[in-house]
RNA sequence: GGAGGGGUGUCCGAGUGGCCUAAGGAGACGGUCUUGAAAACCGUUAUCGCGCAAGCGAUCGCAGGUUCGAAUCCUGUCCCCUCCGCCA
């Protein structure tokens, strides 16, 4: 969410900023009822004073009580109308994404994006490699049937070492983050209420994306970044305490409702899938430092898996709703040919800690501030899985198992 | 699932309709005293909105309601605790 301050006073830099997002917002209706609203608070607090005032004279029978009930009508009704005001400008709020930063290239979509690196190179296997879900298949390491069976489409169940491999995957990105990168292992819950979606933004615009118990009224994560976000909601860090970094192992739910039809084979797209996610609480004046280490830090898992892998900037058209900054990095997998998406590391800057209202004093007096928050993946298992299988596949349709999952996988070869 | 108790400021804690402008204590910070420290004493110690400011207003878990007036009464809701039952 961004302040309705900045946008009142910066109105021409957010217009510019929907227009390099091709994207709309209802910015004039937002100014149009924050006008309205602050009139009418002017009026409000006029009458609220009086009430006061005129409470404390009662006493001594100076003014009556008639002119007590008077004066609560009208605070009432505009009470009511200020109420009215706030929830339509909170919903055009929400609708208003955040603005990209300065060094976003411009762009009205995917094709605007920009590639600034890559590592490692996809090697030629010498035969015609196989897409992991024959792979996964024939080893009876990935049992796709029986996974529609009890669940439908976009259900699988993983198997033997299949099951193994994705645990060790989890087990390592965990180990890596926390040993190495200085992240806290945080294992929150994969149900939550309806006042945490709301927080981290997922409700109520994107409810067609999530599952949810009615009886309960649970909602169920679509990633972790969304307990994460709520960890500190509501409250205001003391100063010296930033940065934190979180990781977190969790399941992911999400209904893939924009993506019917699309991704349906194999691991690539599920309704449940596993990911490791990276989480900073930052000050503004460090966030974009810490976007590079966060993004350093991706990258080092898909390295330490030998994994060739390229990372974009994502430009104004195709970031997300939250982010101000986001890389993706991209795998290749040899099977199917195509580069996966492993990882998004994204820069909120302050636009998720307003809407969750977490704030940091930056010192001792001074006053609090809203955190910058980041959040990254480190990474989404179904699809480095996709890449290890693929990559690491042998002509005879084994696969070799990576050298940093051989102890915990306690395996050199799936066959 | 049943029965009961409770949510007050950074923390503890008083407060059952009007000087609550929320007592008192602890902690923290500043000052006095001291060679220095401790003790003692004095002071400061929330967040948000509107405003250049003075100031005005809101907030006692949250949301409604009653009342001239609500931390206090009523309703709903969330959370916590105790006992019983059930349970991986």
């Amino acid at each position: 969410m961004l302040d309705l301050k900045f946008i009142r006073e910066n109105i021409d830099v957010v217009r510019q900023a929907m227009s390099n997002r091709n994207t709309e917002a209802p910015l004039d209706a937002i100014l149009q009822l924050d006008g309205e609203r602050r009139q009418k608070i002017i009026e409000l607090e006029d009458l609220r004073h009086s009430r006061k005032e005129a409470a404390k004279e009662r006493k001594t029978d100076k003014v009556s009580a008639e002119e007590g009930r008077d004066l609560r009508t009208m605070i009432k009704s505009l009470e009511d109308e200020v109420r009215n005001i706030d929830l339509q400008l909170g919903e055009l709020l929400l609708q208003v994404p955040n603005i990209p930063h300065s060094s976003v290239p411009v762009g009205k979509d995917e094709s605007g994006n920009v590639r600034l690196r890559s590592w490692g190179e996809p090697k030629p296997l010498g035969f015609q490699p196989k897409p992991h879900w024959e792979l996964g298949e024939t080893l009876g390491i990935i049992d796709f049937d029986r996974g529609v069976k009890i669940s439908g489409s976009r259900f699988y169940v993983l198997k033997g070492l299949g099951a193994r491999l994705q645990r060790a995957l989890i087990a390592f990105m965990l180990d890596i983050h926390t040993k190495e990168h200085g992240y806290t292992e945080v294992y929150p819950p994969y149900m939550v209420k309806k006042e945490t979606m709301i927080g981290s933004g997922n409700l109520p615009k994107f409810a067609d994306n999530l599952y949810h118990d009615a009886e309960e009224d649970f909602w169920f994560v679509p990633t972790a970044e969304v307990p994460i976000t709520n960890l500190h909601r509501d409250e205001i860090i003391p100063g010296g305490y930033l940065p934190i970094n979180y990781v977190a192992y969790t399941a992911c739910f999400r209904r893939e409702k924009m993506s019917a039809g699309k991704d349906t084979r194999g691991l690539k797209r599920g309704h449940q899938f596993d990911k490791v996610e990276m989480y900073k609480l930052t000050t503004a004046e460090s966030s974009y430092e810490e976007l590079e280490k966060l993004q350093l830090n991706a990258e080092d898992v898909c390295r330490h898996l030998d994994l060739p892998y390229r990372v974009v900037s994502l430009c104004t058209g195709d970031i997300g709703f939250q982010s101000a900054k986001t890389y993706d990095i991209e795998v290749w997998a040899a099977g199917c040919g195509e580069w996966l998406e492993v990882s998004s590391c994204s820069n909120c800057e302050d636009f998720q800690g307003r809407r969750a209202n977490i704030r940091y004093r930056p010192a001792p007096d001074a006053k609090p501030q809203f955190v910058h928050t980041l959040n990254g993946s480190g990474l989404a298992l179904p699809r480095v899985m996709i890449a290890v299988m693929e990559n690491y596949q042998q002509a005879d349709g084994s696969i070799r198992v990576p050298e940093v999952l051989q102890d915990f996988v306690r395996a050199k070869v799936i066959r």
